[in-house]
DNA sequence: GAATGTGAACTCCTTCACAGCA
DNA sequence: TGCTGTGAAGGAGTTCACATTC
């Protein structure tokens, strides 16, 4: 799982505990929305896909306080998990690359209910410059710098093919964005205080094949015909 | 990172190596593409963004054998961890949900260069079935089992809503798929012996806001306005 | 009685140090 | 000399067992 190996100041939460808060907090906001006020460990691990006792040492991290013989209180907890992720905000996302995939995402609409809100989209083909995308006008990769400093951009998504991958993060960065999302299969050198994540679908696949190949090991897919 | 926790007989190559290897794949066929023949640890490791180190344990798993003082042989160790992922074949793959992310992964160019092959796009609206998306005909989701059986889906790919998903998972493991993909935000029941990864995007924004707000720990965007 | 919070054991992965071989 | 292969050390994350609190 790819990751900024260096920052150290994570706010003293695993970084584990922390790819796991977003689902917690779906859930409790699904409860939320079922009118439930009070949910014990095992309830939300269940909705969550993971162990109580994994729950439990997750949530103590935030130095969470739940209620013993009684549960966590949900509202409390959304706002304790809301604000150990930073979120209270709209964090404003730049797409670079309008292909399929940077249309997809633009268009994503679980972005906004999220905490997040995409306010730019931009290509380097100038064939795509000026055409309108969910709402947005496609922007040259030029203008990178200009639309950082206006709508304060934290967090650049790269959804361009892998060749332009490198150079399109050379220009977030100079841009001043330190928060950069790939989809391009490729390995990127960064400044180590930008944060990288990648999402790389052809390796979910591939790990997928490897683990179904491991199960049947019949040369031949496991359906009787 | 979720994966089934159940199967023990992952040919004894740790999860994570696997997670690797496909990288390390792209990088090697980069190589043979220039015409490189001879990779030391080192250059493929920095192409693949890991450490040499991890790269050698990692080729060590699959019992790959280098030359001491010289490298690997780029043919070679192609050959080698295309075997180990199972590939050599093209596995088909059934896409359930045709919004924009379903649509963009159906015109994804990627998976065919790397071993595998969309035949299938389904949808539960009557409203799309039929309709024509990146050169295949929508289905109904009943017609699972038909397509199953009939072109050897191995691998199903969920790019629907949160709440169609369970249905939709459910409806590939009845019909015979094991490995499912999905992109939706929610928990899912799944036989132990049906292999799942999750994309989730989201999740992934909220890590990096995670991490941007972590290192520079003002309330407002770093950039003077 | 019921459910949380947490030290300790355990498992998994990464990194180091260096032996082994061309 | 150069680079691979690997046992051992180190670190991170998960699970267990149980003390604690309502």
């Amino acid at each position: 799982m790819p990751m900024t190996p260096s920052p150290s100041a994570h706010r003293d939460i695993p970084a584990a505990t922390v790819s796991r808060l977003p689902t917690y907090l779906r859930a409790l906001h699904s409860a939320a929305a079922r009118g439930i006020t009070t949910v014990s460990s095992g309830q939300l691990a269940s909705a969550a896909g993971v162990l109580p006792t994994q729950l439990r040492k997750d949530l103590s991290h935030l130095g969470s306080h739940g209620v013993r013989g009684v549960g966590y209180n949900v509202a409390r907890l959304i706002t304790e998990i809301a604000r150990a992720l930073g979120l209270g905000r709209a964090w404003p996302v730049a797409i670079v690359g309008m292909g399929n995939l940077g249309r997809a995402l633009a268009a994503y609409s679980g972005f906004g209910t999220e905490g997040f809100h995409v306010v730019a989209v931009l290509d380097r083909d100038p064939a795509l410059v000026g055409e309108q995308v969910a709402g947005l006008t496609v922007r040259p990769i030029e203008d990178l710098p200009a639309l950082v400093a206006e709508l304060g951009i934290a967090i650049g998504v790269l959804a361009t093919p892998s060749d332009g991958a490198q150079t399109a993060a050379d220009a977030l960065v100079a841009a001043g964005v330190e928060a950069i999302l790939t989809f391009a299969p490729a390995a990127l050198a960064l400044p180590p205080h930008v944060s990288l994540r990648r999402v790389d679908l052809a390796t979910e696949l591939h790990v997928l094949a490897f683990l179904r190949a491991s199960l049947s090991d019949l040369p031949d897919v496991g359906v009787a015909g």
